[in-house]
DNA sequence: TGTACATCAGTGAACGCGCGTTCACTGATGTAC
DNA sequence: TGTACATCAGTGAACGCGCGTTCACTGATGTAC
């Protein structure tokens, strides 16, 4: 634990930290392995010493956060239950909060264009998380008449796709930015309108 | 007109193509001016003749992008009437249909981080284009009975982040891949069931 | 408690590379007379 | 129709830069006896 010397003592993590404040600030294109290095106060070099090389640390640091994602979502899902409803939005809800707390976590997750099968652990936790979501939909659509439930499949990309686009437009700086509500509200009225007309909600307010 | 020797005759065009093809396959950070004129079969410096530098060549591409969204938008609002609900469908429809076709004009307009301020054209041409997104929207509202009407604004929020959605996770390679529907039937069935959430389709199938 | 030694986690110099950009230049084209 | 000349649209060499990566090295730490 002594910090100050030769040996820093928790370079991996600081490293880790540095790169998730470089792409919060530049994307995940944008960060250099060397500024990262220099951000933690040490010589590109001892980059080599924890991680095998720049694709290796955004590696590292998605699968850091999709287990902290699947965490999240998982105690959304548990939070809600047994009410499929209360389940799935809150899921919806954490998936946001996500995205809104750990922004470079996002990034590397979902706009770094590293692939899931880079790794088996990688490809394991992305479905973890990605099957909470799955799975709240999942146990929602079974609400739902058999004659007019859509495929679970489609009705969670619904909502993954509805989450992602609000965080890429409307929870970051640029493009939507004269939109004059915060994200939260949109992806909860969102999905509420769309649940609506799933008949999960009354269709009266 | 002559193609062959010192003077290429079509370059700035030719240029454009070439960031574009180099965009689809890399993505906006993983272009470069130098490769751009490289497959334009020019030098690098040759570029300045026709663009002050890389950042420029990104927003002229995103400038036409912008233009031909916008006239397909328009077109298919224009389809649609008189009827609002079938403007906003095909409005929606020409949405994705520009994203699969112009995939690097997507890119450059609304995943390379240009400004819409950058320069007055750019910021007239995207709100000519997200105009008719709007307008849509409103036009679409005006239909809900006023105490359940949401504002326009949100309503055209959310079309805009399940389009959004849809393109950046089911219409290219990457997170999405294995769910198991087009992206065309992702957004017509979810923008579907959204607007039945809002009374504007009848409940029933 | 002290010493020898292995291991760990850094340094710092060097590399080759491709980048964006500039500059003086030159070949090709268009125009005036 | 021919010639002189201005303008246009390229070339090619050069620049400084920061990048990722490698390497032999060395200071700090931990451990065995």
């Amino acid at each position: 634990m002594s910090k100050r010397g030769y040996h820093h003592g928790n370079l991996k993590q600081a490293l880790i930290e540095a790169a998730l404040q470089l792409i919060e600030e530049k994307g995940p294109t944008g960060f250099t392995l060397s500024e990262a290095a220099k951000t933690a106060g040490v010589t590109p070099a001892a980059v080599y010493r924890h991680f095998e090389g720049r694709e290796d640390l955004i590696a590292e640091i998605a699968l850091q956060g999709f287990e902290v994602f699947a965490d999240l979502l998982n105690y959304a899902y548990d939070t809600g239950q047994p009410s499929p409803l209360a389940s799935f939005e809150a899921v919806g809800r954490a998936y946001l909060a996500f995205a809104r707390k750990y922004p470079g976590h996002y990034i590397a997750m979902f706009e770094s264009g590293i692939s899931m099968q880079r790794s088996p652990e990688l490809y394991a936790v992305a479905n973890r998380a990605l099957g909470v979501l799955e799975r709240a939909a999942d146990q929602l659509a079974l609400q739902i008449p058999e004659g007019k439930r859509p495929p679970p499949q489609m009705f969670a990309a619904h909502v993954w796709a509805m989450a992602h686009g609000v965080v890429e437009l409307f929870a970051r700086g640029t493009p939507g930015a004269r939109v004059p509500f915060p994200p939260e509200d949109l992806l909860e009225t969102g999905i509420g309108i769309y649940l609506r007309g799933l008949g999960l909600i009354p269709q009266d307010k």
